[in-house]
RNA sequence: GCCCCCGUAGCUCAGGCGGAUAGAGCAACCGCCUCCUAAGCGGUAGGUCACAGGUUCGAAUCCUGUCGGGGGCGCCA
């Protein structure tokens, strides 16, 4: 977690006051953990030392926060301290601390809420997220991860790591071969089997293939002469197309030549994936890294080498002809098979292989996974683990999945089906914030029910209006105050003391709060938290333009009228700052905000 | 058979690494635009935090069990 002094001057000066205290009162050592309390009239800041250290002092927190606060060297800003509760010490801040905070938002403004962290507390991390399989199109499901795993992506960003956002391109193996069928025979006019893939994006991506390759890449012949090679049987050692899969379906479609399958295959998925590309790209979100598989893991031999160092470790072990990892030594069910009696690596050679490479290239690693992959966990940490790589480097979270409604009646999904919604007509049809922010404001752990019918239609009430619309009305108070001519001056010379009223003071308190909430929601991964501080500072906002003017009257008296432009001033600065802090909360969370509404 | 998630206001959900009277939006009801965007604001009403034990000075939060709902693995990739 980001220290206070890494993000706020004040805080930081005031955390590090906390802790000498705790020191002079010769009480253990601890985090002096300042938080806003829930009731403003308690104060703006607290600590929880003493509640914290009543178990491990085995004294009564209400005697230790007495004791802290006879040790503390009270900074100027504060104005009072009290004891309350159980044990919470409470700070009241001067209204100067409030004031240099609009000076100090403007001043940082799109870095406002950002912090850095010290080199040794920086961290490489790669965020791997969708990653589904490229042949088909993302559905609503998928939407969830892009938004979710983007966003999390620049919290950690913002919290001062260096961030890599990668999709693993499953472009090899046993699925390639089918979807190549897949692909030739609808192309074709053939009927399709249970296994193969179908729906409207097959069909397109067949006559775009055709388009750029003619028929014959549908031919045989072709197949045979100049695309086959010395890979006639079926097996391509070289590239992996055909390596892997767990199925022991060596055989595949009769109606389709194999050499044609895989090659048709590969550049179906590719240009599948250019797809996914594309709408997550209008979701807002572009990976950094797109990891093939096949050249990556298979072309490069890393998945040999990877199987070569896990025996070398012996981590792994060969029996009945196959390789075994033995994964059971780290808290998995049962040894997993890494390469097959056959000879083809299975999916999990291929993941230990990238997860190996990643670990080259970043020191955390932070997948995020459908709850459909649960299973997969155990080994996933477990191959870590073999490979030496620290179990708190990998972090890997589950989301629960999506349902799609429409009018509360489920929308088929089935990729039997075919036929189903995908993400990109999702966007087409409620817009990518209202996509974006439904999905972030909601935890993980809850299995989000999405209904079409229920978005669209209440669209006004969406909790993302709400919030863009606080946007959008400081700018519109901006706007009509330049048409106006008011003259708000510098920021330097605003009478910001003027900034007493309740309302005013709620909404500094709030602005106040964006690098400790951007710290936590990225300790936490958790989006939902910048998405409600997002609701709650928008709610400020709110009050304050409901409850202060902010630009002069026409109609008040000359006498009047002066001070009313002063803290008119005051208040115009305020709202500037607000807009600040609300369009960085925003953009944390890469939703748009806009300039009108 | 095993595993994961959830159960908080009528509905959808925050809060959950123990702490102050449990929050928001929607829905309902009552108010507020001669005035900077009413996509807003104020107020009223609405809760055995599923249930039962346990740990603790203190539990919505941690532990165990039960019930209810969702999903996954054991078939594929």
């Amino acid at each position: 977690m980001a220290r206070p002094d890494q993000l706020d001057p004040v805080l930081g000066d005031l955390d590090a006051r906390v802790r000498a205290a705790i020191r002079a009162a010769q009480l253990p050592e601890t985090d002096p953990g300042l938080e806003k309390p829930k009731q403003p009239e308690h104060g703006d800041w607290a600590t929880t030392a003493a509640l914290r250290l009543a178990k491990p002092a085995a004294r009564n927190p209400r005697e230790l926060a007495q004791l802290i606060v006879d040790h503390l060297d009270v900074p100027d800003v504060v104005e009072e301290v009290s004891i309350a509760g159980p044990g919470f010490v409470n700070f009241r801040f001067a209204h100067r601390y409030h004031q240099d905070l609009v000076r100090r938002v403007v001043e940082r403004g799109a870095a406002y809420g950002r912090s850095r962290k010290r080199d040794d507390e920086r961290r490489r991390v790669n965020v791997e997220f969708v990653s589904a399989n490229p042949t088909g199109p993302l559905h609503v499901g998928a939407g969830r991860w892009a938004a979710t795993g983007d966003a999390i992506a620049e919290l950690l960003d913002a919290a001062g790591d260096e961030v890599v956002r990668e999709y693993y391109v499953n472009d090899a193996g046993e699925q390639v071969r089918i979807f190549g069928e897949s692909i030739v025979l609808t192309a074709t006019g053939q009927d399709l089997d249970d296994e193969h893939y179908r729906g409207q994006a097959i069909r397109e991506v067949a006559t775009e293939l055709r388009e750029h390759h003619g028929d014959g890449l549908f031919d045989r012949q072709a197949g045979d002469d100049d695309l086959v090679g010395s890979e006639a049987g079926g097996i391509d050692h070289d590239d992996g197309v055909l390596r892997d899969g767990d199925a022991d379906t060596a055989a595949g479609d009769a109606r389709v030549h194999p050499g044609v399958a895989a090659r048709v295959g590969v550049l179906g998925v590719e240009a599948m994936r250019q797809r996914i590309e594309d709408v997550l790209h209008r979701m807002g979100v572009d990976f950094d890294v797109w990891y093939s598989e096949r050249e990556g893991l298979h072309a490069s031999g890393a998945v040999d080498a990877t199987v070569a160092e896990l025996l070398e470790r012996g981590e792994a072990y060969d029996a009945d002809g196959a390789t075994f990892l033995r994964t059971t030594s780290h808290g998995d069910d049962k040894d997993r098979v890494l390469v097959r009696s056959d000879g083809r690596p299975t999916y999990f050679a291929s993941d230990c292989a990238y997860l190996r490479d990643k670990w080259s290239r970043a020191d955390q690693l932070y997948y995020l996974l459908g709850a459909d992959h649960h299973g997969y966990v155990a080994r996933l940490k477990a191959a870590a683990a073999c490979l030496g790589v620290p179990p708190d480097r990998v972090e890997i979270r589950i989301g629960q999945l999506v349902n799609l409604l429409r009018d509360g009646e489920p929308v088929r999904m089935s990729k039997r089906a075919g036929e189903t919604i995908d993400l990109d007509e999702v966007v087409d049809e409620v817009g990518v914030d209202v996509v974006r922010y439904h999905f972030l404001r909601q935890g993980l752990d809850t299995a989000i029910d999405f209904d079409l019918a229920v978005v669209a239609r209440q669209s006004m009430d969406n909790p993302v209006y709400y919030v863009q619309y606080a946007h959008a009305r400081i700018n519109s108070l901006i706007r009509t105050a330049d048409e106006r001519g008011f003259e708000h001056g510098e920021l330097a010379d605003a009478p910001l003391e003027l900034l007493t009223h309740p309302a005013e003071l709620e909404l500094l308190t709030a602005m106040a709060q964006l690098p400790l909430v951007v710290a936590e929601a990225a300790e936490l991964r958790a989006t939902q938290r910048l998405a409600r501080y997002a609701e709650e500072l928008a709610g400020t906002f709110h009050r304050f333009y409901t409850e202060c003017r902010i630009l002069p009257g026409a109609d008040a008296a000359a006498d009047e009228r002066a001070e009313a432009e002063q803290l008119g001033r005051a208040r115009y600065w305020l709202a500037v700052a607000a807009k600040q802090a609300l369009a960085n909360a925003l953009g944390l969370l890469r939703v748009h905000a806009p300039e009108r509404m």
